[in-house]
This record gives C-alpha cells, sequence and structure tokens, in this order.
DNA sequence: CGGCAAATGTGCGGTACCGTACATTTCCTG
DNA sequence: CAGGAAATGTACGGTACCGCACATTTGCCG
C-alpha cells in the first residue's frame, strides 16, 4: 500500500496538518475500504487503530445492559473514529460503525500515540476535533429532548448530507429508526411529509435531498451550532 | 489567600496528581465560594478561569438561538469546569453555573494552559476526565432520547446526590424541569410518585434521598455506564 | 403577624409518539 | 420469471407528556 500525499488526502483534519506533522503520520497511514456495517470500534474493547475517514460515515453508538441503542454522534471525511485514543484512553463503551460505506487511512494506535508525544501542533489539531464533537454529542442530546421527530430526522439528513458527495443517501427507515431511537413507522411518515412538500425524494433504500435550504428550515434551531463551532475550530467541511 | 495544601484538598482530580503536578498548580489555585447561580463560563465568550470544584455541583447546558435550553452533563468534585480549556479551546457554546452552591479553586486559563504544557502527566489525567465527562454526556443523549421521565428523574437525582454530603438536594422543580427539559407539572408528579414509594421525601424547595438503592432501580438502565467509566478512568468518586 | 412572592398541587383537553400488526411493494436470487 | 426476503405503507388503540390555567401552600420580609 503506497503511502498518501497530503493533496490528495481528501479527509479535512489530515489535509490541515502542517506538512511535517502530516509527514510524522504519513508512514504509518494504510488506506482501507471501509463497508457498510463494518465495525470500527467494538465497545469495551482496546482500540487498535484510529481512522481517518476519507469516504463515508461512521455511527457512534451509545447503549446500555439491557440493549437501548441510539445514536450519539457521527462523523466522515471531517474528522476520525476513535477520539478516545487522543484522551489517552484505550477503549470505550460506546461502539462505532460504518453506516454508509467509503474508506479511510488507518494508524494503529500506538503509531498514533508516539506521534502525539512528538507533536504538539499535532495532537492541539486533533484536540480541537474532539471539541467540535463534543458539541455535535451535546446537540444531539439537546436536539432528543426537546425536538420533534421531524426535526430530528431533518437534521439527522442535513448532517448525513454534510459528509457525502451528491445528494444521495443510501438509508433505509429501519436504520434511521434505529439511529434516532424512535420507531421505523414514526420515520417512514416523517420522510412522507418531507417527500409530500419536494423536500426529499425516496426509494427504496435511498433518499435524495432535492432542497437543502427546505430541509434546514424544517430542522429549525436543532441543525447549526455544532457546525457553526466546527467551522470556528477547525476550517470548513469541505 | 494561602495556597491549599494536596491533603486538604477534597477536589477528585487534584487529590489523584502527583505531588509534582499539584505543585505546579499550587500556587495559582484561588480558593473562591460559588454561590447558587454564579456562573463560571458564558457562552462565546472567552473562558478566564477553570474551576476544580470543591463542593457544590455546576450544570453545563446548551442552548439554541431560539431559547431551548437543556443540561448536558454535571460536576462536582469529581471534575471541573471548564474542559474546553483542556483540549486548547478558548470558548464555548454552552454555559456552566453553580446548580447548587459550594466553592472552589480556580485558575487563570493561561496559568493551566501553561502547567499543560509542562506536565504531560497533568494533561494526560485531566484529558481522561474529558473522555469520562463525554461518556456522561453521551448517556444523557441516551437517556434523553429514550427514557421516560421517571428514570431520567431517578438518574439525575442520583448523579447530584453522588455529588453531595448528605442526602438533602436543595433543588425546585421548575429548576428540575429547566435541566431535564420538560414541564415542572412533569416534575412535580414524578417526585410525587417517588414519594409514596419512600424513595425520596420532598419539602419546598429540598428533597431528601432516603432509599438510594431503590432509586438506582427506578432509574435502570439510564444510571451506571458513564459512572463506571469514571471509576475506570479517574478512580472512586468519593 | 400579615401580606406577598415563590413553590407546589392539580385538572383538562390535546398531540406526538408508541407497540403491534399486517398488507403491499420492491428487489434479488435461484 | 417465480419465490422469498427485505423494505415500505398504513392502521389502531394506548399512553406519556404537553400547554395552559388556576388553586393552594409555604416561607420570608417588612
Amino acid at each position: 500500500m503506497s503511502d498518501p500525499t497530503q493533496s490528495s488526502v481528501r479527509n479535512r483534519l489530515l489535509a490541515k496538518l502542517c506538512p511535517e506533522d502530516f509527514n510524522l503520520l504519513k508512514p504509518h497511514l494504510e488506506l482501507v475500504p471501509l463497508n457498510r456495517g463494518d465495525v470500527l470500534i467494538t465497545p469495551n474493547q482496546p482500540i487498535e487503530y484510529v481512522y481517518f475517514l476519507e469516504a463515508g460515515i461512521t455511527s457512534i453508538i451509545a447503549n446500555t445492559a439491557s440493549g437501548r441503542r441510539i445514536e450519539i454522534g457521527l462523523t466522515g471525511r471531517d474528522g476520525l473514529a476513535g477520539t478516545p485514543v487522543l484522551l489517552g484512553v484505550d477503549s470505550t463503551p460506546h461502539e462505532t460503525f460504518m453506516q454508509i460505506g467509503g474508506s479511510g487511512l488507518r494508524i494503529e494506535t500506538e503509531r498514533l500515540r508516539q506521534a502525539l508525544r512528538q507533536s504538539s501542533s499535532l495532537h492541539s489539531l486533533l484536540l480541537r476535533y474532539v471539541q467540535a464533537f463534543t458539541i455535535q454529542t451535546s446537540h444531539t442530546a439537546l436536539s432528543n429532548g426537546s425536538h420533534r421527530i421531524e426535526e430530528r430526522l431533518a437534521r439527522w439528513l442535513l448532517m448525513c448530507h454534510d459528509r457525502v458527495d451528491g445528494d444521495d443517501l443510501a438509508l433505509t427507515h429501519e436504520f434511521i429508526a434505529l439511529m434516532l431511537g424512535v420507531r421505523r413507522a414514526s420515520v417512514t411518515e416523517a420522510l412522507k411529509i418531507l417527500e409530500e412538500r419536494e423536500i426529499i425524494q425516496t426509494n427504496r433504500g435511498n433518499i435524495v435531498v432535492l432542497d437543502r435550504l427546505r430541509l434546514e428550515e424544517t430542522a429549525g434551531d436543532s441543525y447549526g451550532v455544532p457546525e457553526a463551532e466546527y467551522e470556528r475550530l477547525i476550517g470548513s467541511f469541505r
């Protein structure tokens, strides 16, 4: 597997690094395909690799002993999977898996740790990402507690749309329901409403964003704060 | 203001530091009273001080442009207020204020930054705390999305009880409702049920935990994961 | 100790969402 | 191209919680 060059890299964090920091990581980065459903981080197991996503979307899921599951955040090429490593922690109760297939540049946990010790500017950027992600999780908490399904769905579609090329999202109602922690039938109904308004178009296993602006209107104040904070702390998504 | 000694300090993080790290902070720590309602961190304003709590509880609140507010986490002497500083960030969209009065050892942001640069073991411990707090926030998201008010209330009372001496919590229904993002009347009703079961006892502006074990049963799986993770990463609460 | 504001109790109609069930459609695979 | 599984549409009774309103109680302060 040949080393990536910084100019060809699509991951926002890697692209943002100074050349020295990038070169520190480069020999250890391995491009791997990541298919839908692949589990990148298993709950309470040592995190073996940190993944800088190049394409696709990961979900981070909180779960309880009794089997409740809900998404607490998602990441695409704006970020990475394995934030606990950046905080010096070797495992987490959360699960991280691929929600939409893609690819990523992965690095062994221990190699990344070495690099973090060597370069404080590297560590600094990645910690800023942790903060940005924390804000996303916080707003998920807010949204779960105080928005209606339609708004939460719109927010969630927007967050996916932000992280994908084009306007197609390969997602089933069942899956979205799991992510939002609601009934599948509720998702079907909310999507139908959005489709009637011609904001989205749906096909079996696929959703097309037709009118992003009105999708943002639908999301209301559930969308925006974490995105603005990402831009402030890291830079533009795209 | 005389410098604190490590043995007399009640904050769990400070108590956990090696003596060298503690001495690094010690000359800059200032003991301040923190009264209910005091705002420690104002949204989108520079964070001037980081507060290691000695007594009392802070709430961290997410809010939107349109005025929705909900608590996304809380901290007592298990932690500190000002986690963004540990991640190299100077401000946050969240607000942090005193929910129950107490006191804290505060340090100027810039002084703490210097100390973090000087001691990686200090930085390491505090980053592990950030991870522990992140898990708390994540489970708030889960709880907000999938538990009934009664369970969420029980969880929240337990989290407060963990951080207070004795069994009394000086809280109004109105305030709890704000924290949970629900109606005040819903809180009144849920508390009444707990009181009928003799799990708590309520007086005007005060709640007494009578039977913690059954409160945990009521909370079900909404309580426990973040607490276990704190113990794993930092050590015992008490 | 009387008056007042804050805190609490309670009621009522409305709605968002749930659990469950089942029919229908779509795609894939043999 | 038939058969089956996955995905989607839809229906229905039930419930948790809402918004709002108003009465009652409690503690405090003049």
